[in-house]
DNA sequence: ATTAATCTTGACCGTTCGGTCAGGTTTATT
DNA sequence: AATAAACCTGACCGAACGGTCAAGATTAAT
C-alpha cells in the first residue's frame, strides 16, 4: 500500500500549485492550465494523479480542515478560560498569517454554500463545536465568565481571526497599500485577544 | 437626459438578477446565462444594456459601495461611543441580515483581491475609516474608552457584522441546518454589541 | 534480462463561455 | 402618418474549458 516516491512527489506538487491557483481565482476561476503550469506538470498528468477538478478540489478542501480542527489543541489543553481562549485565539491569528491562501479557499466554499464540505460541517465541524460549547458552558456556571451564548462567542472569533488572511487586500489598501508589517499583526494579536477576553468579563 | 420607463425597469430586472447569480456562484461562475434565465430577458438583451459581463459586475458591486458607506450614518450621528458604536454595529448587523447576498459579493471581490474596486477602497474608503478612526480618537483621548488602535477595532467590527451574512451556510450547518431565527439574530446583535462594547472599557 | 506496472504527454473532443450582429418590432417625436 | 430612435432576439462565432486517449518512456519486480 506504500505509494511510490514519484506519487508522493507529484501530488504534493500539483497541490501546492493548486492551492495558490485556486486562492487566487477560485473554484470556477481556477483552471486546470493554470494549475499545471503553475506546478510545472502537463495538464494531462494532472488528470492521471487527480482524476477531476473536483476531485483535486476535494482533497485541496480536505487539508484545510485538517489544520482547522488541529488549531483547537491549545483551547483544549488549557483549563482556564483566560489561557484557553487567548491560546486558541493567537493560534487562529498565527495560522490566518501563516496560511492566507488555506483560509481564502475555506472562505469562498462557505460563501459559495458549502456545496462539497456541507457534510462535514454538519457531523465533524458540528461535534467540535459542541464540545467547546459545554466548556465554555462550564466557565459560565462556575461564574469564571459571564453569561452568555457560547456559540455566538466562537462564531466572533472565527470571524474576527479569519478577517485578518481574508480580506487581507482591503486591510492592505487601508494601509497605505501595504501589508500588515509583524510588528503591526502583532499589536493586532494582541488587541482581539484583549478586546474579545475583556468582553466576556473574563479579565476583572 | 431622462432614461426611457423601459430602459429603467429592464436594467433594474437584470441588476437584481445579476445580484442573485453573482452570489450564488461567484464572478467567474457566473454566466450570462444564468442571469438571463434569472431575469426572463433573452441573453443578447442583457448585452444591449450592459455591454459586457465585467460592466454589469461593476454596476453591481457600485450599488454595495454606496450601501456600504450609508450604513455610517448612525456612527456619525451620535457623538457619545456607546451610541455611536452600538448604533453603527446594529446597522451593520441589519445589513447583513437583510442583504446577505451583497455582502458576500463584497467579501468574494476582496477575497480575490479586490481587482475592481482596489482604487475605492485606496481613496473613498480609506478616506472614509480616517475620519472614523479621529473620531475614536478623541474618545481614547478624553477616556471615554480604553487607548488602543481605532483602526483594528473597525476591522473586528466588520469582520464580525459580515460574518453572520458570509458564512450563513457555516452557521446554518452548525444550527441544526436552519438559518438563525430571528430571536436567534437578535440575540447575536446584542451580543456582539455587548462583547466589543465591554471589551474596548465603554461600558465601566 | 524480461516482463509488468507505473508514469508521461501531445493531440484531440464535445461543450460552454462571453460577445456579436443583422434584421425585425415597438415606442417616441414631429 | 411618417420618420427616427430605441428596443428586441435567434443564430452565430472564436476561444477556452474539463476531460480523454493512445502510444511511448521510465521504473519496479522477478
Amino acid at each position: 500500500m506504500r505509494k511510490n516516491q514519484i506519487r508522493i512527489n507529484n501530488e504534493r506538487r500539483i497541490l501546492e500549485a493548486a492551492v495558490k491557483i485556486f486562492a487566487g481565482y477560485g473554484y470556477q476561476g481556477a483552471t486546470m492550465r493554470k494549475i499545471s503550469e503553475e506546478s510545472g506538470l502537463p495538464k494531462a498528468n494532472l488528470h492521471y494523479y487527480f482524476q477531476t477538478k473536483e476531485q483535486l478540489y476535494r482533497q485541496v478542501l480536505d487539508g484545510i480542515f485538517k489544520d482547522w480542527l488541529a488549531a483547537a489543541n491549545t483551547f483544549d489543553e488549557c483549563e482556564e478560560p483566560v489561557e484557553a481562549l487567548s491560546g486558541y485565539i493567537e493560534t487562529k491569528m498565527d495560522l490566518s498569517r501563516k496560511r492566507p491562501l488555506e483560509s481564502r479557499i475555506w472562505a469562498e466554499e462557505i460563501l459559495r454554500g458549502a456545496p462539497l464540505i456541507q457534510d462535514q460541517l454538519e457531523q465533524t465541524l458540528a461535534a467540535w463545536l459542541d464540545t467547546r460549547v459545554k466548556r465554555i458552558t462550564d466557565w459560565i456556571n462556575k461564574g469564571t465568565i459571564q453569561a452568555m451564548n457560547p456559540r455566538i462567542l466562537m462564531y466572533m472569533i472565527w470571524a474576527v481571526t479569519q478577517h485578518f488572511a481574508d480580506f487581507e487586500s482591503q486591510i492592505r489598501a487601508l494601509n497605505q497599500q501595504q501589508n500588515l508589517s509583524d510588528e503591526q499583526f502583532a499589536e493586532a494579536k494582541t488587541q482581539v485577544v484583549q478586546t474579545i477576553l475583556k468582553g466576556i468579563g473574563a479579565l476583572d
